[in-house]
DNA sequence: CCTCAGCCTTAAACTATCTTAAGCTCATTT
DNA sequence: AAATGAGCTTAAGATAGTTTAAGGCTGAGG
């Protein structure tokens, strides 16, 4: 049962209380997900928080024209959720399953998947039952923040070979399981420039 | 007394009881900033969290040929720290003002500034004695992500202007306040091309 | 076994953005 | 009053990145 990998994610953060770890076991839905499939798409409200215990995920957004921007990739013991669509939801309106602002993104499994889901209502449980998970999940979006803070000072400051150099070197597995096509959408550059930008690195 | 502010600031996000209130009170430290002075340097350990009462400031980050680049601009009650510095220090090591990462950020402000810092050890004091904080601080983090990935998304989807004319939507309030020079920065393009921007936005 | 879609590359023409340099204005310093 | 410096603009030439089009390769599905 894929639940224990979680707790293991847990216990890594803040040590659990046995507790604890039953109360997320309770509230943990186990799903396996097929390449392609969708967890989350335009226009659909975010009402879980989705663990990945494997398997890779891309989050994006289409644009006018159809193009897809990837914002985020998600892996083995990492957290996808659509923050400004799950967190929109006052508690008044939990019931309600068209309460909350409808998510701008897609998220879909790249390769097989499988995914641990916590429902919004059980996620609220566990924060006001056993307040340490309000300091897990504080943790991890802040981990996440700064990555993203990262992201952003790269795309404002370097050029996209400096850009593709440092995900290479950042994500070095991610690398390896996507396809260039992805990366391209995820530095903003058209994989056309990024087939010359690998070929100008490789003389080096 | 600007406390005051920094209470209603927590009271409509999430009521505080007078005790929580007192606490804010007796971990709140005034501090008024002039002009281009700095509250975190280069190189410094970032030691506090920073919510600003009144003026406005710049976190950049300065490049190998000198170059500033505006990761976040901050104001009337938003918060402002290094969470990379912030965070990097374990609680064993709360005594050791050289525990944790230099920051890589500089924080300097624009205008004459009134703010209310946190530090460290107060911050963690209210997380651990009163857990409402944790809930607090977490949609504080949760609500910067979630700006923070729409910023990233624009970056690689859009072009400069429409950057550019989605910044003067977003913050009208700061494309007032700021010089050009400094939006620039935000937007990761040179003040002349801004400038072209303008003229054809004008011309329009 | 064949086919087709997705991926990767190349190249030429085009567009967005940067660099450099200059000139103007306004506020601050000498 | 003169000098300095920051901010804004303009313009020419250079570089970074896109678009369009084409061809080759590979793996999954009929």
């Amino acid at each position: 049962m894929s639940t224990q990998k979680l707790i293991t994610y847990f216990n890594n953060l803040l040590p659990l209380s046995d507790e604890e770890g039953d109360a997320v076991a309770s509230v943990a839905m186990e799903r396996k997900i097929k390449r392609r499939q969708f967890i989350l798409q335009e226009g659909d409200r975010c009402r879980h928080y989705t663990f990945i215990v494997s398997g890779c995920f891309k989050m994006y957004s289409v644009d006018a024209v159809g193009k897809e921007h990837n914002v985020q990739f998600g892996t083995e013991n990492e957290w996808l959720t659509d923050m400004a669509s799950f967190h929109s939801v006052k508690p008044a309106d939990f019931k309600n399953p068209n309460a909350g602002i409808p998510s701008k993104l897609f998220i879909e499994a790249i390769e097989p998947s499988v995914i641990i889901q916590i429902e919004r209502t059980d996620l609220v449980f566990l924060f006001e039952h056993y307040p340490k998970f309000n300091r897990i999940f504080r943790v991890i979006t802040e981990n996440n923040f700064i990555e993203l803070q990262n992201r952003v000072l790269q795309n404002i400051s370097t050029t996209a070979e400096q850009r593709y150099s440092a995900f290479l070197m950042q994500y070095p597995d991610l690398s390896q399981r996507l396809p260039n096509t992805q990366i391209a959408s995820f530095l903003g550059i058209t994989p056309e420039f990024l087939s010359t930008i690998r070929k100008t690195i490789g003389s080096k």
